[in-house]
DNA sequence: TCTTTATGGTGAG
DNA sequence: TCACCCTAAAGAT
């Protein structure tokens, strides 16, 4: 998302809109609002995306699975099934965003009391593996298994099902365990892997795999898909460390992938 | 043309 | 934990 982000941000920032559209019938009546208003800052908190005007207006957007941006020249838009839900133009470019439904335009002071940011913890992209430590030891955290822990984004902001994955694999914890069965050593090799593997996720177009042998596979003609991750998707095939089959499972609803040697259930001495 | 899946999130039980 | 919503693409038929 943050990547998405900056591009927004170069694309928008610090320009006067000469135009905003909006698809959603309730949304239209703000449009005017924003015409000839300039953005100050496009933020991001986890994946949800805040778009500041300086008229003290927030356009907040979350892309779930499904939203992309776009970047254009002014009022040229892609051929593409997909449909278009908001769209702000300025005089050098177009920004673009399709699909996503998720689409809402508040007060700025509102927003630390809406009901899904609100309830967002510390963003990963932006904290020091020590506030990672704080939250694994915070009382409502402690006795929750890693593998739900880590998707749930009022314990971090900003992970998703495959950084969920790559973490726990990076850090060689079981998606079972579960903070209180974990050594200090352990702890700290967790939070200091939320936060590599995401920064490297983010400056790295989401290669979360070492970056040499990612770059090696990549030379090769592997496809993209063969060389991104540790873990993530690659059910049966084997550990890139050990060579023993990736393992498949469900976590908090969600399909996870661990390696059963390099992350055993029992926390490594 | 169907069914399934997906880097997400909610609400009921 | 599960069913469900959102949308789109990939896979199965």
């Amino acid at each position: 998302m943050r990547r998405a982000a900056d591009k927004l941000s170069r694309a928008v920032t610090p320009l006067v809109v000469s135009e905003v559209f909006f698809a959603f019938d309730n949304l239209k009546p703000y449009a005017s609002t924003f015409t000839g208003r300039r953005i100050d800052a496009v933020e991001t908190r986890g994946k949800a995306l805040l778009i500041h005007f300086d008229n003290d207006l927030s356009i907040y957007t979350h892309n779930q699975l499904y939203g992309r941006w776009m970047i254009r020249p002014p009022y040229r838009y892609p051929v593409t099934n997909r449909q278009l839900r908001l769209a702000i133009h300025n005089e050098r470019q177009s920004a673009l965003l399709y699909s996503a439904s998720e689409i809402e335009v508040l007060p700025r002071q509102q927003l630390d009391v809406h009901p899904f940011l609100a309830t967002l913890g510390p963003d990963v992209l932006t904290i020091k593996p020590r506030r990672v430590l704080e939250q694994l030891a915070a009382s409502t955290h402690q006795r929750r298994r890693l593998g739900s822990l880590f998707l749930d984004q009022r314990f971090l902001a900003g992970i998703g099902n495959y950084l969920r994955s790559e973490i726990l694999f990076v850090a060689g914890l079981h998606p079972r365990l579960r903070p209180v069965d974990c050594r200090e050593d352990a702890l700290e090799r967790l939070a200091r892997a939320a936060v590599a593997v995401s920064r490297q996720s983010y400056r790295h177009n989401g290669v979360t795999n070492d970056l040499e042998m990612a770059r090696q596979l990549s030379a090769q003609g592997q496809p993209r898909s063969q060389y991104l991750h540790w873990v993530f998707a690659r059910g049966d095939r084997p550990c890139r460390v050990c060579g023993v089959s990736i393992v498949q499972d469900v976590a908090a609803g969600r399909r996870i992938y661990f390696c059963p040697t390099c992350q055993p259930e029992r926390c490594r001495p």
